[in-house]
DNA sequence: TATGAATGAGTATTCATTCAT
DNA sequence: GATGAATGAATACTCATTCAT
């Protein structure tokens, strides 16, 4: 029953199981890194650096993921995640395209700046082998492609003006992007204010006018 | 008359001096290598592929620059350049706030993508070492404190509506920076397109409505 | 009991810890270190050279030091111990100025000459940095000043003649520096001999004579 | 007539020759790099250092000698040239081994002193190729069996008591050797002062007693 | 599961040397 | 005679990765 098929025990709702542990464990290590990539980047952060804000040593990461390649394609996979939560909700429950790009915006600044007040890396592309680009570069595609839909969607139904969509896909995603350089999630602005401010102005730079 | 002697000779306009030769030779590995440091980072940039991008030896690399943090130092402000050339066009040509901002905006976008197909860093700040750091950051600051200033007086003169502009300048400086990570300058997109769209964009953003 | 237990076990005059093996290891690179700076020079020695004759590779000596200017800190710190150690003996020992100072040069060269037939380095005094040359030059002087103190005492009781204390010094330290160029350890003269040879010319240099 | 076969011109007293020129500026171009290698150690000075204190660029060198090693032998046969001539003083000069053994420390040390406050370096040995190294420690020991002769006639003559000849002219070469070290032309104590003193060290250090 | 030790590949930097001008 | 430019070899140091314990 349980997921590895062992019986739940009589422990069940209080021990932690040896697989909990590991799974905690390897994302408590996936978001240190992803933070320590976001701030200074992949190649000015080292192993030593990210195994000693987990209080352990380096060697221990390897029990986790297989290499240091690893650990920035599975950081890139959870900011895909999320990027694939917002586009869902936007897409539940927009009913325009005006309305369900402003949500999309807005629900992915709040959940790549809520997860502990640390940010998501999508930057950093290069540094990925070949087979993995190719995984991360199709899942981006897709999305990227999903939110030329929403604004064709806007443009097909009035809601938005007739605008380049795959340009202002790349300055939304700029603007997003950037925000690893100078959002720090203990300064003045919380992420649900920028996640409001960033979706009016991406709203009203594609709104139509009448 | 003698050797030395500066008299302009006949051949003034054909015939590059020492000086000149050395000047232009510095300028091709700046370039080359900010291209680099845009397309791969500047970690992922050895100074064996820039000196191989020019034909030359590593070594010879030294003789016009200290070390490679001096190159990426100087990468920096000849893109802060460009935006201080962007910003000054746009104070003399603009009459309200918003004309001034979407000048800005596109004159800047029209120089970075203009310089031979290339693109300046803006990113890696982080590689840098603190003396340059400050000196950089101090450039930066400035040049986003007048971008939010020429917001302010459009706000003022009713050409723009009421933002944070401190958001708003990040939300374009991301825009801008981005474009290192998709832009090619021999893709189908030109850069004065580019420029076009992203000033409307902007503009559209920002501006006041009736 | 535990693993970190401190009990001494059954074994523990024969096993040897970490901690134990790491400080052995340590000075074994020292001292192979020192050696190789003695015969060869500081600058005609890579830590390649090092490495080799220790059997590892050079990437191994990092976890031992933290660069090449600390080992010959460190090299000179151990022949200042030597040096110290010969000075206290000779204090403790000798009755007149003249005993001690024959006693501070013998038991001086029988040490630096009795580590398993290696010599201390003493020269490359340039090769350090600021901070390293501030720490080493105050405990020389102070060694000096010291020797010089002893040669006073001597003229004062009458055991050594009025000579110049500080020429005397430093005639002395070239006698025991330049060794390093022509001492061999599986040479005909004993480390021994030569101290008590040394000592000796040292002795009569200075004797008051009745 | 004159060296190369030219006639000895009208100007010959005034005007100064390709020749002489040459010799004029390879001396001081061996006496800078001697300087410096004894100040700093051959490996610490690059020609670039050496060429800058002539005030040339370190191409320019390579008119006067053929490499770096040719220099530092040139040194070292300087030095041994001032040691014969010591050496012959001392024979010439001196009636008994004590007399002609002071004689050569103190003429020596005054020589070594006397080139316009310089040293003439004597260590360094290491940094020689092999044929050089063959050349110069054959003068070398031979000088040295000059002086360990020296000695031996003074034990015969009984003006120098029974002593290990070869220890002694180590213990005497360190002390000069040294020099480099610590000596300053412009410090408190001449070279003369510095040859009197080194001298009466080593007499008394052999003297004979009654 | 975690650690210390070791490795190999990579990289910035220095420097003696050469050469066309 | 002298220079600026270029080169190739050497070298200290870093870091991801492996492995025995």
């Amino acid at each position: 029953m349980s997921r590895r098929g062992r019986r739940a025990s009589a422990w069940s709702n209080v021990v932690i199981s040896r697989d909990e542990q590991f799974v905690l464990k390897r994302n408590a290590l996936l978001r240190e890194a992803a933070s320590a990539f976001s701030a200074r980047g992949y190649h000015n952060t080292s192993l030593d650096d990210v195994a000693a804000a987990l209080g352990v040593t380096k060697a221990a990461l390897y029990h986790y993921v297989r290499s240091k390649q690893e650990i920035l394609f599975e950081c890139h996979m959870m900011s895909l995640d999320i990027g694939d939560e917002a586009m869902k909700y936007a897409r539940t429950h927009g009913r325009t395209g005006y309305e369900r790009l402003t949500m999309l915006a807005r629900r992915y600044i709040e959940l790549i700046t809520g997860e502990m007040g640390r940010i998501a890396v999508l930057a950093e592309y290069h540094a990925l082998d070949d087979e993995s680009k190719a995984v991360i570069g199709a899942r981006r595609d897709r999305w990227e492609k999903d939110m030329r839909a929403m604004l064709a969607e806007g443009i097909e139904d009035g809601s938005i003006r007739a605008v380049d969509a795959k340009l202002a896909v790349f300055f939304f995603m700029g603007a997003v992007n950037w925000m690893t350089r100078w959002f720090r999630p203990d300064g003045g602005t919380s992420g649900t204010d920028i996640a409001a401010a960033f979706a009016e102005l991406l709203g009203e730079a594609v709104k139509a006018r009448d």
